[in-house]
DNA sequence: CCCTGATTCGC
DNA sequence: GCGAATCAGG
């Protein structure tokens, strides 16, 4: 149980701020809620930590004290059976935890008209994005993340449209919207698709409840905000008019 | 080398 | 409680 203590242990962040308030994450039950809704849909930590301007390891982090089920991990379980071999030494207990060091973001111009796009937004600029809400790109990994955990095992088949959203054991969502919380996660980048034109065709009442598309319309924290609302794809918080635009094959910008 | 998530542990 | 730092597997 004692765990040595390394003096050395601090972060950035703390300290030579000019007086940032937020230092950390503002958990509001907005955030959470679409924490919650990106994790059961299959969305890598990394990926969800982008949509949320957050990084993976908040999102983890945060996720697993909101006792969300974990997912299958790429690593070893840490913990199987009691069976445990005891020659291979499963957990060596992190080697040299100095994390002394941290990185310096220098404080890049992100808001410059280049052509170069941002990696990350920081919240202040990002709710102050005039930027319409481009799409959150991904990129597309050998498995698609809704086929390798999906305990509910998706139709691939769409042969018919089967009530997904009947089945969707997290009931309320943010159909609410029109909140005015500042989260808009992405940046301006230039990408070769059409601008987001939000067709009424296609969309449902967005008042329906369960899962809905989180596609954000209008600028966050304006009385007009709200989302798509329309019934998302099987796996996808977007519908299939948003999704087609949201999924787009770019090289994301990750940090 | 890239990705992934889990865990640890200072704050 | 939060999240960077770290670890670890594919």
């Amino acid at each position: 149980m004692g765990r040595d203590g390394k003096s050395t242990g601090y972060r950035a962040g703390s300290g030579t701020e000019t007086g940032q308030g937020n230092e950390h994450m503002e958990w509001t039950d907005e955030t959470i809620a679409r924490l919650r809704d990106l994790w059961s849909q299959g969305l890598s930590t990394a990926e969800i930590g982008r949509q949320l301007s957050i990084t993976k390891n908040a999102v983890v982090g945060k996720a697993h004290r909101l006792g969300l089920p974990p997912r299958p991990s790429p690593i070893r379980n840490r913990k199987v059976t009691d069976g445990e071999t005891g020659t291979t030494e499963a957990t060596p207990r992190r080697k040299s935890p100095s994390r002394a060091k941290v990185a310096e973001p220098a404080a890049v111009d992100l808001f410059v008209n280049k052509e170069a796009a941002p990696a990350k937004v920081p919240a202040a600029v990002a709710e102050k994005a005039p930027e319409k809400p481009a799409a959150p790109v991904r990129k597309a990994p050998s498995v698609a993340p809704e086929a390798a955990t999906k305990p509910t095992s998706q139709p691939v088949d769409a042969s018919h449209p089967l009530p997904v959203a009947a089945k969707e054991p997290f009931a309320a969502r943010r159909e609410l919207a029109a909140a005015p919380k500042p989260e808009p996660r992405v940046a301006p980048v230039p990408r070769p698709v059409t601008p987001p034109r939000f067709s009424t065709a296609g969309i449902d009442r967005p008042t329906r409840r369960g899962p809905s598309c989180c596609w954000p319309i209008g600028d966050p924290g304006t009385p007009g905000f709200h989302f798509c609302g329309a019934t998302p794809l099987p796996g996808k918080p977007y519908c299939a008019e948003h999704a087609a635009i949201a999924y787009v094959k770019i090289r994301d910008r990750r940090d």
